[in-house]
DNA sequence: TTTAAAATATGATATTTGTCATACTTTAAC
DNA sequence: GTTAAAGTATGACAAATATCATATTTTAAA
C-alpha cells in the first residue's frame, strides 16, 4: 500500500490541506485501482460510496443526453478528486467518469473523507472552492454553447486541451480523443466536428495525422474563438 | 428593522439551521433594500461584501456573452441566498442579478456569514448542498444547451416557468419575461423565440395575450421537449 | 495475416437558426 | 393626450448545422 504522504499528486488537490496524520488515515483506508483505456471508474446514477483520487491519467465526465449522444461535461487529471459532488449532495452519480487512457485512482470511502471534511477546516473550504469553480466554469460554459458557434467552440476547445495537457515531443497535443469524444466536448455532431477540423486543416491552421492534431497557427485559433 | 427570526422565506433557504441567537445577530447586521423591477442587485464583476437573501420577487442571474447577448443561467426566488459562490471562492460576481419585478432583499455582510459558517455545521452543509444542486443544474442545462433544438428548449422552459412559478387567477403563467428575456434563457436570438411562440400559439399548444402565456396543452409541450 | 468492425472522411441534402428589414403594437416620458 | 422609444411580430434570406449515404482508413479480433 502505497503512501498518501508521499503521492506526488497530492500537493494539486484539496488533500494537501490534511496533516501527517490524516494522511496515514487516509492511505491506511484507500484502495488503489488501475483503469484501462476505455473503463469507467463510475457510471452516471451509480451510488458512491466515497470519493475517487486521479493518481495518473486522464478521463472524461459525461453525460448521457435525451437524444442518446454523450456530453462531456469536464475532462479530470492528476490530482483531481471525484465524486466530490455526489458525496455533498448526498446523491448519486450525476455524471460517468470514464478513462481516456490507462488510469491510477485511489478511492477513499466516504466516512473518511466526511471525518476529514468535520476536522479539518482548511480541507472542507478546499472541496468546496473546487466545487464553486467548477460551477463558476459550468456556467461559463454554458453560455458558450447557447451563444458561440460550433466552429467557435472547437477551436477553443483544441486551445484548451493543449494548454491543459500538453503537447507530445513532437508536438502534437497529448491528450488524444476521438472525433466522437471531441464533438461530445463542444457538443455537436461527429461529422460537423470532423468537418471543420478539415476545413482547419486546410487552411493551415491546425494539421492533422491520423489522431493527432497540431496546432500550427494558435493566434488564427484564438482569433475564431 | 425587521426579524429574521419572523421572515418566512427563511424556511426555504440555508438559513433555516441557525439558530435564534445566530437570527438575531443577523437581524441585527443585515440591511433591507427595495428593488424596483429592471435595477440590479449586482452586476457581473462587482465586488460582493456579502450575499442576499431574495424576501420577495424574482430576479434573473445572467452573464454578458461574448457576442454582446445576455445568457440567463437561472432565476432567484423567494429564499434563495444570492452571492455565496463568490464569498467561497473569494472572488468577484460571476454573475449580475436583475430584478424581473420589483423586489425586497436583505443583505448579510461577508463577516456574520463566515462566522455563521464557521459556528454552525448545518448552516455550511445547506450552503454546500445548494451549491452542489446549482453544479447539478448547470450541467444538465449545458447538455440541453449542446444537444436540444431551440424548440425544445423553449417548451422545456415555458414548462419550467408555470411549474416554478405558478400561474395567476386567469391562468396565466405568474412571472413575465419580455420575449428578449425569454430567449436568453433559453439561448437563442429574439427573433427566432417570438417565432417558435407564434408557432405553438397557431398549433394551439400555447395562447399569447400580449406579454401573458397560457399553457393549453402542456402534454403537446411535454412532448416537444 | 486476414477479416470484420470501428473510426475517419466527404458529399449531398434537409433542417434549423440567425440576421436584416420592416411593420405593427404597447409602453412610458413629456 | 401626444409622441418617441421600446417591444413584438413577420417575411425574406443567408448561414450554420444535422442527417443520411457512402467511401476510405485504421484498429482490433480471430
Amino acid at each position: 500500500m502505497s503512501k498518501c504522504e508521499q503521492c506526488i499528486v497530492r500537493q494539486f488537490s484539496s488533500i494537501k490541506a490534511l496533516n501527517k496524520e490524516q494522511l496515514v488515515q487516509m492511505a491506511n483506508c484507500k484502495t488503489s485501482y488501475t483503469i484501462k483505456k476505455g473503463e469507467p471508474i463510475f457510471e452516471e446514477g451509480e451510488t458512491l460510496n466515497g470519493i475517487y483520487c486521479i493518481k495518473d491519467g486522464v478521463c472524461k465526465l459525461s453525460k448521457l443526453s435525451s437524444n442518446g449522444k454523450d456530453q462531456i461535461i469536464k475532462l479530470g487529471k492528476p490530482g483531481e478528486l471525484l465524486g466530490q459532488r455526489s458525496m455533498i449532495s448526498e446523491e448519486s452519480a450525476n455524471l460517468s467518469a470514464i478513462a481516456l487512457e490507462d488510469m491510477e485512482v485511489c478511492f477513499v470511502p466516504k466516512n473518511e473523507i466526511l471525518q476529514f471534511f468535520n476536522q479539518n477546516n482548511d480541507f472542507s473550504m478546499n472541496v468546496m472552492k473546487t466545487i464553486c469553480g467548477d460551477l463558476k466554469e459550468a456556467d461559463e460554459h454554458m453560455v458558450d454553447m447557447a451563444q458561440k458557434t460550433v466552429k467557435k467552440r472547437l477551436a477553443e476547445t483544441l486551445l484548451y486541451l493543449e494548454e491543459t495537457f500538453g503537447k507530445n515531443k513532437d508536438e502534437s497535443i497529448r491528450i488524444q480523443l476521438s472525433r466522437e469524444e471531441l464533438a461530445g466536448m463542444i457538443g455537436t455532431a461527429t461529422e460537423s466536428c470532423i468537418r471543420l477540423l478539415s476545413e482547419m486543416n486546410k487552411a493551415q491552421i491546425i494539421e492533422l495525422q491520423g489522431k493527432k492534431i497540431f496546432l500550427k497557427d494558435k493566434k488564427a485559433l484564438q482569433k475564431i474563438s
